[in-house]
Order: structure tokens, then C-alpha cells, then sequence
DNA sequence: ACATTCTAGTTGTCTATACAACTCGGACCA
DNA sequence: TGGTCCGAGTTGTATAGACAACTAGAATGT
């Protein structure tokens, strides 16, 4: 197709790849050692060996060492669920977005938040409340509370310019995140400020960041279950 | 901490993340070149090159040839959401999974799903029907239907024994997947056989495979909302 | 029969070198 | 002024070789 001189390790990736598509090494299965492989496309080691490596992060294929590279068990769908600033999701999909401030303040830590935080209960969190909309129609409501720690100057910045998300990923570099994705019914709040029905179901994302020493930010995200997806591809 | 003697590539990679995670070096900021670090660590061209590369795999610096390395805008949650067999999964959570076959048939391909599966319309094709529960309790109602030509032998397995999903990775090798995420309210029959009330949300994940030349499989998902939810982690 | 040792084969890491491909800015020229 | 060319710097790919670390099975000895 349109593979003219491809480097040699992908031609080796390539190879491999296609052999465990079209079932011909099934999950399990031997694949050739790296001396093989060197001999059968007349190329040196280390470019095998980077061809198998790289295989291995795509999870096509597990190596052990001193025993040998096998085909994985089960192919992951490595769905690289960005922590994307809903603002540039919004206008790659060539929208307009407008932000809608609810509430900035200081407030102080529940007992469950102070451990979330790993603070103590009553310390001094900063909490905001937003709506997201994508041509004017709301999309996402984000109820956020943050760490004065790792973003002191948090009640300052400016929403209107810029996203919670952004805002923080500049002034608190991401160190870990951990995130879950559920179904629920919206507060009477959160309905009336995506402008839904009580019982419409909703996508509920609760995402908490680390920076640095800090847990930075614990933020939940609603989404109106028939307005928004999460969509993810993968391909071998 | 732990690192006795780590390799030298990962030493290298280990202080670039630092640089990152500590804020010193910003998104956008150049990223020293691979001469430079090469000398600073006194350690070969490739060693560093092989670090550097590892570290755009996990998308935490971006590179273009002649230009140079810089540290990447924004750090991907790189969730790799596993297409993982229900089975395991529950297993895995030391529980007990059980299945109930509600329908297991051949039938005839309508005009949207002709066309998703790229065939003609009235085309056969297997329609299953499962719901799967986590120690007595259902988890997941399994709409799917299965293209003939990717898994022949489909109506004559044993859904006792194996679940769609690992009949299909075994007998159909994955070679796409394509998925989406969504909140919706069940339908009367999905709520009964999950064992909700008709206006409990629900998590539904849409997931169409592919394999070789067929698309193998479009399957819809369903899980009650309030006793399941989607989960992952990222570390820098 | 059992435990130990050895060995061939495999992957993991690292080096020094080489050339290709590309970017960007400055020097040069019209 | 404006365009062209060149060259230093950078990343991309590839090689041949070396040694370390590990596995699994064969050979060996008790």
C-alpha cells in the first residue's frame, strides 16, 4: 500500500502484527527469537530487539526473560482517555464553548474530604462550580475542590478565560490521576443546570489529581448521559 | 528509595520525569539534547535516545527531528480501559460469577446493523443474549450480535463454560475495537433481567470488533449504575 | 528416585560509530 | 530588501559487538 522502505524494525513489528491478526500465532503461541528474526530479515539485534519492545508496550506480545517473547493473552485496548481540557474537545469538534461560573469560594474540608486531601477535617479547601456548554447548550457541570497547596492562587484566576483543568495542569504539573466513570441520576441542582429532566441519566466522572506532594484537585464531572460519550479506538 | 543500580535508561527517564513532575520544567520547555543529557549521565547516544523514546510513548515529552525535545502540553491518561473477559474480572475481585443464557439464535440482519457489520441487509446473523452476575447479583445484561463469517461455530458454544467475549478472542483474533460510553435508562426488559427499577440509571458501553476482513461482533453492554463503575489510574 | 550442577538458548542492557533526514537561523548574494 | 544557500545542531535509524541476567531442560552425581 503505501509502505515504501519502511524502517526495518516496523517491518518486523508489521510482520509480527499480522501473523497474530490473521490467527496464524494464536495468544499463547512462540514467537521467533530475536537470533531468528535477526537472521530471517538479514538485520542486526537491536533492531529486532527494538521492534519486540515497542510490541510489547502495544501489548501485542509478552517477553520473559531468558525464556522467550510470546503472544499476549488478551489485547488491550489502550484507550489513552486524555485528560483533555473540555474547552479544546469542545472546538476540535469546531464548536464555540462558554463557561458558566456557579460559585467560587473557600470553604472548609468534610471529614471525607480532609482524607481525600490527606488533611485534617476543617482545613481550607477552595471549591468551584461551574457549567460547561458546547454551542450554548450545557454539557458538563463541574463541582471541583481544590488544594489551596498545590494552586494557593486558585480564587484568583480568571474562568472566563480559562478552565479550571487548564488552569490547574499549568500552575500544579500533573504527577498521577485516578479517575472512575459511573451512571446516576443528577441532583436536582446539577439538572436544572444542565437544563435536564430530574430522572435523565447522567455520566458521572470523579477524577482526582496528584501533584507533587499534593493531592491537587478532586473534581466531579456530570455529563448528560444523552447529550455526551466517552468514545475510544483501538487497533492492533 | 528502591533503586539499587536501576538501569541507565531509566535513570535517565526518572530525571526528566522529576524535572516535569516538580514543575521545573514547563509544558513547551526544551527538553536538553540527547549530546547534552549524554554527557551530563556519561552514557551513550543510544542510551539516551532509547529513554527519550520510551518517555513519547508515555506522552510525557514530545520530539521532531531537527528541531529538538520538549516536555508535552498536556499528559495523557493513558487508562489502557482492558477489553478484559467479565469472568476474569469478577474472579479477579474474588467473587463468584455466574451467567444466564436468555437467548441464543440466528437472525436477520435490519438495515443499521446491515450496515455496521458491512452487509447486506437480511443477512444472517447470531443473536445472543446473556446477563452475567458477581456473587448472585447481575452486573452486566450482554446484548450481542456475531458476524457468521468471523465465528462459524458461534450457536454451538458453550456459554456455561466460556463467556462471548472469550469465545470470540479465541476462535475471531482481535484486530480492532471501537467502543463508546454512555448513561442511559434501561429497557424494560434489560431492567428486569438486571434486577433495577425501570428508571435506574445505567452504564452502557457500545463495543464493535473487528477481525481480519469481518467485523466480528457489536455488543451492547449494560450495567446497572449504581453497583458498577469504569476505573483507571495514570501515573507520570 | 531425587537433588544438584551445568549448559544452551533467550532476553536485557550498553557501547561506539555511522549515516540519513530534518530544522532553523545566519551568511551571502542579487 | 528579499531570496537563496549553507551549515551547525538535532533527531531517526541501523550496525556489530559485548556482557549480564535469567530460564528450562539435560546431564550428572548421590
Amino acid at each position: 500500500m503505501s509502505d515504501i522502505a519502511l524502517p526495518a524494525y516496523e517491518r518486523v513489528k508489521a510482520f509480527i502484527k499480522a501473523q497474530v491478526s490473521m490467527g496464524l500465532w494464536r495468544p499463547g503461541a512462540a514467537v521467533p527469537s530475536e537470533a531468528v528474526l535477526q537472521q530471517q530479515f538479514g538485520i542486526s539485534r537491536m533492531t529486532v530487539n527494538r521492534a519486540l519492545r515497542e510490541l510489547v508496550v502495544e501489548g501485542v506480545v509478552t517477553r520473559t526473560q531468558g525464556s522467550g517473547t510470546v503472544v499476549a493473552q488478551l489485547h488491550r485496548i489502550s484507550s489513552t482517555l486524555a485528560l483533555r481540557d473540555i474547552h479544546d474537545e469542545v472546538l476540535a469538534r469546531g464548536h464555540v464553548h462558554s463557561t458558566r461560573l456557579h460559585r467560587l469560594a473557600a470553604v472548609r474540608a468534610s471529614a471525607a474530604q480532609a482524607e481525600v486531601f490527606r488533611l485534617r477535617r476543617g482545613a481550607r479547601l477552595f471549591h468551584s462550580v461551574l457549567v460547561h456548554c458546547e454551542d450554548g447548550l450545557p454539557i458538563q457541570y463541574e463541582d471541583r475542590h481544590v488544594n489551596p497547596a498545590a494552586a494557593p492562587d486558585y480564587l484568583g484566576a480568571d474562568f472566563a478565560a480559562t478552565t479550571p483543568t487548564r488552569y490547574l495542569l499549568e500552575h500544579a504539573p500533573l504527577t498521577e490521576a485516578s479517575y472512575s466513570i459511573e451512571a446516576s441520576l443528577p441532583s436536582p441542582q446539577e439538572a436544572e443546570c444542565l437544563a435536564i429532566a430530574p430522572g435523565a441519566p447522567c455520566l458521572v466522572m470523579t477524577r482526582c489529581t496528584v501533584s507533587g506532594p499534593h493531592v491537587a484537585s478532586l473534581a466531579r464531572l456530570v455529563y448528560p448521559g444523552l447529550r455526551y460519550s466517552f468514545n475510544g479506538k483501538f487497533q492492533l
